[in-house]
DNA sequence: CTGTTAGCGCTTTCAT
DNA sequence: ATGAAAGCGCTAACAG
């Protein structure tokens, strides 16, 4: 067999517009409602349109308005079950206007998220979202010269580009907080990439807390990971091999914090009973880890609603209005109250 | 501020051959490598090219082509873990060749994937990926007289249109055997959505399993849930109020197991002491869950690798050849002999 | 080997 | 209100 039986052409617009006996340019009214037509050849047009089946070329359209209709989204893994949630929310606030996005992995390097963008500017997008990149300030700039931008995850501002920011350093104060008020002062954490701007603001916002209540920063306390299951779990293992002692963990993100989890599991450290564990970005799955995961939630499908609806303003002219976007502290069952002497 | 800075006109293959001193043929000549050109010439164009930083524009390509360079993809949940790993693989296999994938949800509903193809139909993209639809068979196989069609989690053949399928079934009796050869005999299945194929043959290989091994099928033991971790809760729940024992339980997705396995944590049943659990998908979590959750692993990443391939054969007016995906159980900790007297 | 000439399917002046 | 014509940026015969 060889597979081929490829399509009978598909319908055009000057078919429409023949068999309505009219010209395109009123077939092409009719369809983008540019100006009134009489009624009698609306009918007639949308008569043929159905008999036909017609479907515009969206391509062709792009082509000759000189906008695709499509925004180009750079992630750092399209498999990440974090950014999952955000690109559903992209999708479902352009799709709305007949946008579709293009979604691309940056891999995490700045050069991979070059490439990307090249190629979506290829592609001719209207606009791009960057997703917490790893490319730099300047470069972003400079590419808003030639399209509108959104990027997360970082402040900036400029002419054709907004940035979307979450507040991590509070909420990693919070976080903190959280376990000082439950009695802990003696508290590890697991930070991100030390790169990474989310997981410095995080970081920051531990030692802010710890310092606010009064109890000296331990570095001995602090171990990065990879933001991946496998990297909280060595940080983990590193943290007990100092043999200092700790009765809560705050750790920068639920992947990370799962992989700690394990860790303790397998050395017979009980969660909550014997550790307090924290994490960062509340993942669907938190809600069903054992115990249940108490964890900072980030909007993540919201934040892609708001990320795509900034884009298309954008595109459209106008200065995005971003709403806040708070970062919220969802006590689970993985965190309790010291047992002993109390804090304070 | 208005955000408005918009691109200076961007460089267009007419601009490169009038710098070069060439015609636009020979400048698209080189960039697609259609005919010899005389050495002279093409450097003169490699420069004005360089230093225009001139990019083709694909959606002008693809209209004077008829090809778009771009294969649609439509998903159940584009957020859902388990085919997350498979856009990334099908992105993979297709960008190597200049493809972009459009990934889009069907959310779980006929209705939803037709428009969603339709859609995708709009933009021409070159074929489509269909991953595990709700859509009929007779709907696929009329859209493959347009354009080239690769479908998961199916068995269907026609011309223009290929599936890739996995053998559940198998995979459901293997799970369940395992169980059964670690002295299980009271086994409890929770399956999926009553309409899913993969969920049926799941079933049906437990069901074929226990039969073979002369345990009767006592349909009591079998909960229905939706493939998420809440269906997988319930239907424990569920299971639990029957009062009917058993020391084993295959859930037919990770996800739901997950639900599964904190129902249990709730009652204070024991995994794996008091029951054995066994998933199905092995998501990359599963390697972290308490206990780490022994499940049969779906080469995801590989499915995606494996449609994407497939499809770009289809588009080439090749048939693909599709080599075999192996389900294949990965024992971990949650799963373990059955106390007391042992089976057969 | 290379330039000229038509389109690809649609939008958008510009007339009428 | 509507048609004719030009053009979006590129490719692909067709002639040389």
């Amino acid at each position: 067999m060889d597979g081929d039986g490829r399509s009978p052409s598909p319908v055009t617009l000057e078919e429409v517009a023949r068999r309505a006996g009219v010209s395109p340019s009123t077939v092409s009214r009719i369809l983008n409602g540019t100006a009134r037509v009489r009624e009698s050849k609306r009918k007639a047009v949308e008569r043929a349109i159905a008999e036909l089946d017609y479907r515009p070329n969206v391509i062709a359209r792009g082509l000759a308005r000189g906008r695709t209709m499509s925004v180009g989204v750079i992630t750092q893994d399209i498999a990440s079950p974090f950014y999952n949630e955000t690109l559903k929310g992209i999708e479902d606030s352009v799709a709305k206007v007949g946008y579709a996005p293009l979604f691309v992995s940056g891999h995490g390097t700045a050069a991979k998220e070059a490439e990307r963008m090249a190629l979506l500017m290829a592609r001719r997008v209207d606009g791009v979202i960057v997703l917490t990149g790893m490319i730099d300030d300047p470069s972003l700039l400079s590419h808003a010269q030639r399209l509108p931008i959104v990027v997360t995850g970082r402040t900036l501002q400029g002419p054709n580009l907004v940035s979307i920011h979450l507040d991590n350093e509070q909420a990693g104060y919070d976080a903190t907080r959280h376990l000082l008020e439950l009695g802990h002062n003696r508290i590890a954490h697991i930070a991100g990439p030390v790169l990474n701007v989310d997981a410095q603001e995080r970081l920051a916002g531990y030692r802010r807390a710890l310092t606010d209540a009064g109890v000296p920063v331990d570095e001995r306390l602090i171990a990065f990971g990879d933001f991946h299951e496998t990297g909280g779990l060595l940080a983990l293992n590193q943290l007990l091999e100092t043999r200092i002692n700790f009765t809560a963990l705050f750790v920068a993100n639920d992947q990370m914090a799962y992989g700690a989890r394990l860790a303790l599991y397998r050395k017979g450290i009980r969660v909550p009973e014997d550790v307090s564990l924290i994490g960062f970005d509340d993942l669907p799955s938190s809600l069903y880890t054992t115990p249940p995961l108490t964890t900072v939630r980030q909007p993540a499908y919201d934040l892609g609603k708001v990320a795509g609806e900034a884009i298309l303003r954008l595109i459209d002219g106008q200065s995005p209005s971003l709403p806040e976007l708070p970062l919220q502290i969802i006590v689970r069952e993985s965190t309790q109250r010291r047992r002993g002497q109390s804090f304070g």
